[in-house]
DNA sequence: CTGTTAGCGCCTTCAA
DNA sequence: TTGAAGGCGCTAACAG
C-alpha cells in the first residue's frame, strides 16, 4: 500500500458540516439521540454529513473519556496442542461471533499467564494498558489448580469468565460442555442398540479411574435402566502397548466402549481390527470431539460434537452483558451446554452371539 | 468479581509523585528518555514512582494523540470449517507470538468481509474505528478472486499482508506454504523408498487435474531423476463412491500416492484396505496437514506438517515492521515457508512384486 | 431541543 | 535537562 496520510474527519468537522454542535453529533453517533430528544430532521442531517464525510468515530478517543474501550481480552492458558488442534479454535469462532453481536471486539492474548520478575501478571498489565473491560480465560484440562491463583487475582480487578475443558467438576463455575448430557446421549445410543456391557477407555489410568468420569457413566447407565460395571475400565495406551488393551478387551468382553477423545477411539479401533476384532460388528466404539478426520476413518467414527462455538459465544456474551449492566460476572453454577451425537459407522447393534 | 472502581494512576500523578514534569515521565515511559537526555538519576526516580503507584500507561489516550494504536486486525475470510479445523488456529498462534514480540496486539475479525448495504466494507469501518494500523487477511482456498476486490480496496487505505492457503500460485504475493518444497520432500521420501510410479489423488477432479499441482509433481519427480506419469491422477470421492477409486488404483497400479489433505489420505487408506490392498505394503500414501488424528489412524499417516505457526508469525511481523518503518507492505514475491515431513506408517518400501 | 464548556490521559513543541 | 501549555477526538454536564 502507498502511504496516504489522508486524515480522517473528526466529529467536530461533521458538526460543522451539518451545522450543529458536536454534542448533537455525539448523541446521534452513540444512538442516544432519541433519548435526548434530537429531532428526526436534525438526525437526518447529521447522518447525511456522516455519510458524505465518511466519518467513523474514533473509539480510542471515546475510550479515553468514557473509560470504556468496548474491548475484552481472550487469554489462552492452554497448551498449544490443545488450543491449536482441539477445542480452542472453535471456541474462538464463538467469541468472534458473540463479540461482534454485542458490538465489542476482543484481543487474543496467548501464553501470558506466567508471573513475571516483579510478581506481576503480564496479562493484567496488558489488560490495563489496553483498557480491556473484561477477560475470558481458557482453562486447560488439568491446569485448574495452576490457574487458580491468577483467576483469583484477576477477579479482584476485572470482570472475567472462564471456559473450562476439564471433565471433572470445575473448582470454580465456568462455561463448559455438559458432559453429563453427553454421556447420557452416548450411552442412550449404545443401549438402544442393545448394548449392556458398555466400558470406558482412556489414555490414562488416572482418567480411566477418575471418579468423575465413572460417575458420569454410572449415572447415565442407571438412568437408562442399565448398570455400569466398574470392571469395564480400559487403558488405551501408546500404540506400542496396545496389545495390553486388546488383551483386556478380549478378556472382559464389553460390547460397547465409550471414550473421551476421538484419537483414543481411533487408536483403539486400529488395534482391535489388527487383532481381528471388528468394529462395530464385535464392539461398538464412540469418540468425543468430532475432529475433522473422524468422518474419514474406517469405520467412520460415531462421536460427540461438543458445542464449542456455542460455548464461546455464551461465555463472551455473559461477560459483556455483565460489563454493560455492571453486574458481577460470578456464576452461581457452571453453565453447561449440550452438543450432539454424530452417529456414524463405529457403532452398531450388539453382536448376537454375546447378547 | 466485585465492582471496584479503583481508579488507576495517571501519568500526571506519577509526575507529581516523582517530583518531575509529565513530559519527563512520558519520555521515560516511551523509552525516549536517553534520546532526550534525561539524567539516569531522574529516570530512576520516575521508574520507582511508576512501580510504587503501579502505573500502567493508557494506550487509548496515547493512541488519540499519536494516532498509533499498536493494534492490527486479523481478518478471516475463510470458511468456518477451514478456519476451525485446519490451518487457521495454528496461524493464529503465530500471530499472537509475532504480535507479542513486536509489542503489538491484534483483534480478531471474523466474517466481516461481506459488503454492506452502502457498499462499504465493515472491516474497513472497524479498522478505522479501532484505529487499527494494519490488517492481516486470511485468504481461503479458492476464494482468491472473491477477495481480490477487497484486497485492492484495503491496500489503498491500510498496510496489509495476506496469508494464503491455496496450492496454486497466488494472484498477489502473500505468505504461504512452500508447496514446491513440500512436494519435493514428499516425493524424495517416496523415491528413496524405491517408488517410481507415484500418483496424485484429491477429492476433486478439478484439483486433481489442476496444472499447478501437476506441475508441482512433475517438477519434483524430474528434479529427483524420476518422471511423473500424467495417467496417475486419481479422484478420491465421497465414501460411497470410493469403489471407483479403488478400481482406478487396481488398474493403474501406482506404488505411491500423494495427497494434499490428511482426510483424503485416510479415506483412501480405508477403502483400499477394505478391498484388500494393504498400505503401505502394496501402496504408500502421504497426507498433508498433520492433523491431530493422523498419528492415531492405522497405519499412522506419513504427512507433511505445514509451518502454519511460522507463517503466521512471519506475516504479522512483516506487517508490523512495515508499519513501524513506514514502509510499503507490498511483497515482491510470495514468502514461502517450509514445514517438514512427518514420516510414519503409511509409507514403506516399494513392493517387490511390482518394482 | 440544542449549544457551550470543561475536561479524559496523554504527547509534544517551545521556553527556560 | 526540565516544565508549562496546548491540543488530540470525544463525551457529559449544564445552560438556555
Amino acid at each position: 500500500m502507498v502511504n496516504i496520510p489522508k486524515k480522517r474527519p473528526t466529529l467536530r468537522e461533521v458538526a460543522e458540516h451539518a451545522g450543529v454542535s458536536t454534542a448533537t453529533v455525539s448523541l446521534v453517533v452513540n444512538g442516544k439521540a432519541d433519548g435526548a430528544g434530537i429531532t428526526q430532521a436534525t438526525q437526518e442531517v447529521v447522518h447525511r454529513s456522516i455519510r458524505e464525510l465518511q466519518y467513523t468515530p474514533n473509539r480510542m478517543a471515546s475510550a479515553v473519556v468514557t473509560g470504556r474501550s468496548r474491548m475484552v481480552g481472550v487469554v489462552s492458558a492452554m497448551s498449544r496442542e490443545l488450543f491449536d488442534t482441539k477445542f480452542g479454535p472453535r471456541v474462538l469462532s464463538g467469541f468472534a461471533r458473540g463479540a461482534r453481536r454485542m458490538g465489542y471486539h476482543f484481543v487474543f492474548l496467548e501464553d501470558i499467564l506466567s508471573i513475571d520478575e516483579t510478581n506481576h501478571f503480564p496479562v493484567l498489565k496488558t489488560a490495563s494498558e489496553m483498557c480491556l473491560e473484561g477477560l475470558v480465560l481458557l482453562v486447560d484440562i488439568g491446569k485448574e489448580e495452576q490457574i487458580r491463583e491468577i483467576e483469583n487475582r484477576i477477579s479482584k480487578v476485572l470482570p472475567n469468565v472462564t471456559v473450562q475443558f476439564t471433565f471433572a467438576p470445575g473448582s470454580t463455575p465456568g462455561f463448559r460442555v455438559d458432559h453429563k448430557a453427553a454421556a447420557k446421549e452416548i450411552v442412550e445410543h449404545l443401549i438402544s442398540l442393545g448394548h449392556e456391557r458398555v466400558g470406558f477407555g482412556a489414555r490414562n489410568l488416572d482418567v480411566v479411574r477418575s471418579e468423575s468420569v465413572i460417575a458420569l457413566l454410572e449415572n447415565s447407565m442407571a438412568q437408562l435402566g442399565g448398570r455400569f460395571d466398574r470392571d469395564l475400565l480400559f487403558e488405551i495406551p501408546q500404540k506400542e502397548r496396545m496389545g495390553e488393551f486388546v488383551e483386556a478387551i478380549r478378556r472382559k468382553r464389553p460390547t460397547g466402549l465409550f471414550t473421551l477423545y476421538d484419537g483414543e477411539a481411533v487408536r483403539a479401533i486400529g488395534a482391535l481390527r489388527e487383532a481381528g476384532i471388528q468394529v462395530p460388528e464385535d464392539l461398538s466404539i464412540t469418540g468425543y470431539g468430532n475432529f475433522p478426520l473422524s468422518k474419514e476413518v474406517t469405520p467412520s467414527l460415531t462421536t460427540y460434537r461438543p458445542p464449542m462455538v456455542e460455548i464461546g459465544e455464551a461465555a463472551i456474551r455473559h461477560l459483556i452483558e455483565c460489563i454493560e449492566q455492571q453486574r458481577d460476572t460470578i456464576l452461581e453454577s457452571s453453565v453447561e451446554m449440550t452438543g450432539n451425537l454424530v452417529i456414524r459407522g463405529s457403532t452398531g447393534p450388539v453382536p448376537v452371539s454375546v447378547s
